[in-house]
DNA sequence: TAGATTGTTAATCGATTAACAATC
DNA sequence: TAGATTGTTAATCGATTAACAATC
């Protein structure tokens, strides 16, 4: 006998969270107790079977009929879910322009994200702080990353540049990268990378347009 | 008889296509002259025949056996798939950090994109320039959207605001939507969108940790 | 020739959607 | 009750992968 949640949540369903997250917080900001799959889907232009679905595989408590699901419960369950309720600790490397912003925005901590530092070659930038966090030289990545012990490691580094930093990141025992690096990468077995090629993702857009 | 390619591209393919475009860019770099189907899939870890069928669909000469396709060729094909050979036009609101970034990124013309000016509600911007792209009052986007038949806007606004700033796109004519806005945003049908929310997009990374 | 590659057809897999019964 | 909602089971659809024939 198994009453637990189905043990897998299909990588669809995954991607859609954040985008149900993001809607419900503003629901929830208009005050709204409860919301229905079938308002959800119209909104977000999604069948409301694949709605009601994807709540199922994170929701601790089923909808209720004519009601739906009440709005911070779920909000709660997809937080915790997606763990944006506990802090994950990450280093930065490559403090130019997007990495600056990046160490500069307040909101990641909202997500579970906490960038404690970051890292660039050049020395001139070499104690100086943007949004509170400190840029150091490179050499002292291993014992940031070690002290704290970072799993999560954010390339915003020139493309040519992307694979040393990444091997770099995996000598000092990072788990994950978040690579903005328009560059592919190539990593050891138990390192995940999530590609940001923000140029690239723009394409797709560029094409519907036609 | 119809000897054209096939008329659609699988969405799954597009989303590779980018990948594939930079993993080639790299390889033109090495110097490689041909490239074959099953190394692009050992590099990327990819399956080699998803990567054929891939090619397949934008590739103008055939593959040759033994062999594979020809870098050059086969980069070209996908620049202009991908409408990396044509510039498109794009306007921009919200000169904050992230604005600022994008305005200052001197690589978006190698995938198609002219970002021509930015607007801002904060007085103090307006007449400034940032990577040579100046910033306007909101006021005066109509006209600089309808004077360069820009179709493309770019949202980097804080959330709330977002709504607001898709809706005066809209009225200007913008045809599609790159939104950087933390925040759902609803659209007349005919106007694309792209959400891009960075804090989202890595929560899948840091789930993908445990 | 043998082997590495191509492209295609068929089988498998996973995700979406349609149909429906249950609930309040 | 009627209608809006839920959740589930079955059908459909699309994408991936396996098997194979063709080429150099």
């Amino acid at each position: 006998m198994n009453d637990e949640k189905p043990l897998v949540i299909p990588k669809s369903t995954l991607s859609r969270m954040p985008i149900y997250y993001c809607y419900l917080q503003e629901r929830m900001q208009e005050g709204a107790e409860y919301v229905s799959s079938s308002t959800i889907a119209e909104s977000l232009g999604l069948n409301s079977v694949q709605v009601r679905k994807d709540l199922a595989g994170v929701s601790t408590t089923p909808g209720r009929s004519k009601v739906g699901f009440k709005t911070k419960q779920l909000l709660d369950d997809m937080k915790r879910f997606l763990g944006y309720d506990t802090l994950e600790e990450a280093i930065l490397v490559g403090a130019g322009g997007l990495g600056r912003t990046l160490l500069q925005y307040p909101g990641f901590k909202n997500y579970g994200l906490d960038i404690v530092a970051g890292f660039d070659t050049d020395e001139s930038l070499w104690g100086r702080s943007f949004g509170g966090k400190p840029i150091y030289s490179i050499a002292k990545m291993e014992t940031v990353v070690k002290s704290h012990e970072v799993r999560i490691g954010i390339i915003t580094v020139p493309g040519p540049q992307a694979q040393r930093v990444a091997d770099a990141m995996v000598a000092c025992g990072i788990k994950a990268i978040w690579n903005f690096a328009p560059a592919h990468v190539d990593l050891p077995r138990g390192v995940v990378i999530k590609n940001e090629n923000l140029a690239a993702s723009l394409a797709v857009l560029a094409l519907k347009l036609d």
